[in-house]
DNA sequence: ACCATTGATGTAAAGGTTTTCATGGATTGT
DNA sequence: ACAATCCATGAAAACCTTTACATCAATGGT
C-alpha cells in the first residue's frame, strides 16, 4: 500500500547533524536555537519533507488541537452555516473541528464522549442545547472539558453561551414595522417555554410599548416555529376576525406559514398585509413576496464562539457568560406601509 | 483544571492482577483470552472508569480512524445533507469525521494536508472536484491516501466517485414530461463543459428520442446553472419566439429562473408553462407553484461514500470506479398535462 | 586570571498503547 | 506414560514526540 514510511524527527536530527531535542526546538521554538542550525534543521526538514506526527505530539503533550462539535442535526443550514465560522476562526489558529450527528438518541451522545474521555478532542461545541447525556454522572464533573454553547444556551449549567441578541433583534423587526406606520402588529409564534420565542416576544413588547402602543393579547398567538403553526396562526386570526396590519413572526418558516395562508385567500401583498420574519434562512429571497426579515450573523457567531473556546481552552476565564450579537435587518418586500 | 489524571491501562492491569497485554486482548481480541480473567478486566475498566488513549493507540497503529471531508463551501445545503450520510456511516463503524473548508484556496487545501501527512487521517473524501492543492507533486505520489470523490468527480485522477446517476435522472425527468403529452419540451443549462451539465442533457436527449421526438436545437439554452441564467433563458426564449410547452431545467435554481421569468409575465402555471427541476433543493418545495423535480438521495450518497472509503481502508479494492445512486421523481405543481 | 553567568545543545525519560516472542501449564494422541 | 500441541499469559520493544535536566563552551565582570 501507501505505507512508504514517513520521515520522522530522527531522521532530520541525522540529515542536519545534530540531536532531536534540537530539531524538536529549531521547530517549535525556533528563537530557542543558534541561527546557523536552525538553518541546517530547516533545509533538512524541507529534504526529507517531514511533518511532525500530531499523535505522538498530542500523546506527549496531552492536547490534540482537536474541537468536537455536536449538533442534534448536521443537516440543518441553521448549523451549517454556523459551522463555517466555527471553522474558520479554529483552522486560523490551528485546530482541527470534528463534527458529532447526535440526532438527540442519548446513546449516540455518551458515544461521542470517547472523542473527549479519550483525549481525542480538547474542547467541546454544544449546539443541543443540553449536556451530553452522559456527563455529570456519578459525580465526575472533573471530566468536563471546556465547552462554549451555540444556537442555544445551556440551562442550568455554567456553560457560556454565543448566539444572537434575539431581544434586540426582535425589537428592531417590530420598530421596523411602527416605522412603516403599522399599530395593529400581531406575533404569531408565542411559546413562554422556549428561551427563544420568549425573547423575541419581549422585545417585540417593548418595541411597542416603547412606541406609546397597547400589546393586544388577541395578537399574540402561540406557535411552536413550525411553518404549518404560522398557517394555523393566521388562519385562526381570520376566525376570530381580530385582523391586525402586520404579522411579525417569530422565525422565517412561521412567515412562511402566514404567507401561505395569506397567498391562499388571495391577498394582495404586502398592500393588504405585511409579514415579518426572523432568521433570514435560504428561501426567505426566493419566495413571494420575498420576506423581510433579521438576519443571523451565523458565521460570526461561529468565529465568536471559537474564539471563546479556544481562550478558555489556553486559560483564560470568559468575561461574560453570554455573547449576544445583533441581527441586521433585511429590508425585501413583504413589508408596506400602512394606509 | 479538569486534568485530573484518567485512568491507564496499567491502572486496569493493577486492579485485575494481570498484565496490560492482557487488558489490552481483553478489549480488543476478547476470544483470546480466558473467560474469567476477561470478568476480572472488565470489572476493573468499569471500576477505573478507563477509556483507551485514542492518540496513543493511533501512534502505535498508525491509523486514526478519522476520516477528512476536504469541502469547498461546508455552508453548501448540499453539502450538509451528504454530510449527514458521511457522518452517520463513519460514526456507526467507528470512525470520526473531521471537516475542512477550503474555499477553493489551493493555500488552505495545502493546509489540509497536515492532517493526512501527519497521520491525523486515514482517508479522504473530496467534495472540491480535484485533487487537494499540493498532491501529486514532485512525483511523490505514493503519499496519497486513500480517497474518494463526492459530488463532482476528479478529472484525469484514479479516484472513485459516488454521485447521483444524472444521465438517468434526466431520462426520468423528460420522460415525465412526455408522459403528460408534452412534445415541445426546452432544455435550460445547456453547458457541455461541465460534466453534470453534459448528463442531464443526454439523458433528455435519450428520452425524447426514445420517444419519437426530435430534439430541436432551437429549444436547448445555454446556462450555467444559476437562477439568474434560467431568468435569462426563458426571456431569451420569448424574444426568439421559440417556446416550449414545457421546460427541463439542469437543476432547481435554474429551475426557479424560469419560475421568476414567468410569473412576471402573468402565466397561469401550470397551465400554460410546466416546470421541472433538477435536485431538490430545501426551497423548492416553498415556491409558487411547488416545484416538480428530481430529488438526489444525498443522505445515501453520503453513506455509500463512507462505505466505499472504509472498504479500501480495510484492503479491499472498490469493484467500479463510479456508484451512481438514482434520483427521485417527486411530482409537486410545476408540471401540468398539456391540452 | 578566575568565577559566575549565559546560551546552545545533548541525553534520557515519559506519554499509553499494541504486538511479537517467549514461557509455562494443560491437553491431546499414541 | 511420554511427546507433541495448544492455549493463556507476561515481558519488552516499538510507535514518535516534547522537555527536564545535564553538560559544556563562551562571555562578562571584578
Amino acid at each position: 500500500m501507501q505505507q512508504q514510511k514517513l520521515a520522522t524527527i530522527e531522521d532530520v536530527a541525522a540529515l542536519a547533524g545534530v540531536s532531536i531535542a534540537t530539531v524538536s526546538r529549531a521547530i517549535n521554538e525556533p528563537t530557542k536555537v543558534a541561527e546557523a542550525t536552525r538553518r541546517k534543521v530547516t533545509e533538512a526538514v524541507a529534504r526529507t519533507g517531514y511533518t511532525t506526527n500530531a499523535m505522538a505530539r498530542s500523546l506527549r503533550m496531552r492536547r490534540s488541537n482537536m474541537i468536537l462539535i455536536l449538533a442534534p442535526d448536521v443537516g440543518d443550514p441553521n448549523f451549517s452555516n454556523i459551522l463555517v465560522g466555527l471553522e474558520t476562526e479554529a483552522s486560523k489558529r490551528g485546530y482541527g473541528v470534528l463534527i458529532g450527528n447526535t440526532q438527540n438518541d442519548p446513546s449516540r451522545e455518551t458515544d461521542y464522549l470517547r472523542f473527549i474521555s479519550s483525549n481525542q478532542a480538547d474542547g467541546l461545541i454544544l449546539f443541543t442545547g443540553h449536556l451530553p447525556f452522559g456527563y455529570g454522572q456519578d459525580g465526575n464533573e472533573t471530566r468536563l472539558p471546556p465547552m462554549v454553547a451555540v444556537n442555544e444556551p445551556v440551562p442550568n449549567a455554567d456553560v457560556p453561551f454565543v448566539g444572537v441578541d434575539n431581544f434586540a433583534g426582535a425589537r428592531i423587526a417590530t420598530e421596523h414595522l411602527i416605522s412603516q406606520g403599522h399599530k395593529r402588529i400581531a406575533f404569531i409564534g408565542r411559546a413562554p417555554g422556549r428561551e427563544v420565542n420568549r425573547l423575541r416576544e419581549e422585545g417585540y413588547r417593548t418595541a411597542l410599548t416603547g412606541a406609546g402602543l397597547t400589546v393586544d393579547p388577541r395578537l399574540i398567538i402561540d406557535g411552536d416555529g413550525t411553518t404549518e403553526s404560522g398557517r394555523a396562526a393566521a388562519e385562526l386570526m381570520f376566525v376570530r376576525d381580530a385582523l391586525p396590519t402586520a404579522f411579525f413572526c417569530v422565525n422565517d418558516a412561521t412567515a412562511l406559514g402566514v404567507l401561505i395562508s395569506l397567498s391562499a385567500r388571495h391577498y394582495d401583498l404586502p398592500r393588504q398585509f405585511s409579514i415579518m420574519g426572523f432568521d433570514d434562512i435560504s428561501f426567505s429571497s426566493f419566495v413571494s413576496p420575498s420576506l423581510t426579515t433579521m438576519k443571523q450573523p451565523r458565521t460570526r457567531i461561529g468565529e465568536a464562539a471559537m474564539d471563546l473556546l479556544l481562550g478558555m481552552l489556553a486559560g483564560e476565564t470568559p468575561k461574560e457568560s453570554q455573547i449576544l450579537l445583533r441581527a441586521e435587518l433585511i429590508v425585501r418586500n413583504s413589508v408596506g406601509r400602512v394606509g
